[in-house]
DNA sequence: CAGTGGTCTAGACCACGAA
DNA sequence: TCGTGGTCTAGACCACTGC
């Protein structure tokens, strides 16, 4: 591991258990010597934070802890599906419908950049938030890259599963985020009616090299679909 | 300007003016010579570029462009409610309904962090798209920090007035994201029926020192309620 | 194993905020 | 004016990709 994430790492862990918003961090000398790194080395493990959210620097002034989102929205990055951070308690059980292996439909091979009739895995997934459906989520796996995939695999962290085992990795995902009425079909999976609101929420996620290997296609119950994001400015 | 923006700059003009997706930039050492600047600053340019997903970096390979995203969705963050971003053309006509300077309900007091009783102004735009309504919006601005807010100023980019006349510097934006059923009043508006969907998406934007200055709310016509988010890899 | 992206350093200098 | 964040440099060295 870097030198920088590790002590961006820390610094995470030292103000999610210690500080609260608005409280200051200590001075970059300070954490230089305490760290005993360069300053550039502490400045980019700084940035981490500050583009998660966590810190906001101010020139002049110091650095300061930006403090935690509202209360019942998720955050919109920490794509719950496909279980990639488990941690978060956004669903309390999670059942696998369906799987199997297909030829992708139209949309899927646009969306992963496929040849026509090229093989999918296809995963039908239900999330579970207090005993009621919360969302419903479809995913489509590249076979030629995620090869032997079952139910065992799929049940665990999927993404972790194809990072740590297969050895790939993973990077910018393109996110989608529309609404739409519910049809009837998935109305009587969330107990509500055809017609109701509901956020659809799609991921294609793109291998190091840009190759695209996973579409996702989420649908959230309309009273918990809600997300926040932690923008930084600019510049 | 910095060396990076302004190398930054010019390297997204040349990209959306010259390149197509997946197509390969120069080295980085031929971009050292090319802008006679260090290996460092040629790095954070590219970060900057990486950060707003135009391209993606390969250690080994390359850098590539990412290219555009699905069409007839909107940037996320391209934060089109209070015009911040003009050229983007999410709506093609903007009226304001109204604007008053009033006293801060609890809602907005929280969301603002302000004295019980505040004042604040509260200006409502509707968006139009297509001769239809596509958005209802209603910001409430700090009056202490944006002070003699009238229909001329509202109706120019706010935002870029904030900054450019009252040299105020504008950070980190809280987004908030969720779905709900229109109420009959919002329907009408919109053309639709009370119950019909619709996405909410919240701001509050901070200054440079941290402070809430506005906290906007939007209500968008479900059938353009479309967005896209890049994202870079966590590290 | 060559080529390419990426980390890390030490230090000069700049820009902004607060007192 | 001082303290603090931030830019920029030159160069050593590392880590990954693809031939």
């Amino acid at each position: 591991m870097l030198k920088y994430q590790k002590i961006a790492l820390e610094m995470v862990r030292h103000i999610t258990g210690n500080l609260q918003q608005k409280d200051k961090l200590p001075v970059i000398e300070t954490l230089i010597s305490h760290y005993n790194v360069s300053k550039s080395t502490i400045i980019k493990a700084l940035k981490v934070l500050e583009d998660k959210g966590i810190i906001y620097m101010v020139r002049g002034s110091g650095i300061f802890v930006r403090g935690e989102g509202r209360k019942g929205y998720y955050n919109l990055l920490g794509v719950n599906e496909l279980q990639e951070d488990a941690n978060d308690n956004r669903y309390d059980l999670l059942n696998i419908m369906e799987i199997e292996l297909i030829c992708a439909l139209p949309e899927v091979t646009t969306a992963l950049g496929l040849e026509k009739n090229a093989k999918v895995y296809s995963v039908k997934y239900v999330y579970y938030l207090d005993k009621q459906v919360t969302c419903l989520e479809q995913a489509f796996l590249n076979q030629k890259i995620i090869s032997n995939l079952d139910e065992e695999i799929a049940l665990k962290p999927i993404l972790k599963y194809i990072k740590d085992v297969l050895a790939i990795k993973m990077r910018f995902p393109d996110i989608y985020v529309n609404v739409d009425k519910l049809n009837a079909e998935e109305a009587s999976f969330f107990g509500l009616n055809a017609g109701d609101p509901m956020l659809c929420k799609e991921i294609i996620y793109h291998l190091a090299n840009g190759q695209p290997c996973c579409y996702s296609r989420a649908v959230f119950h309309y009273k918990q679909a809600k997300f926040f994001l932690k923008v930084n400015s600019p510049n």
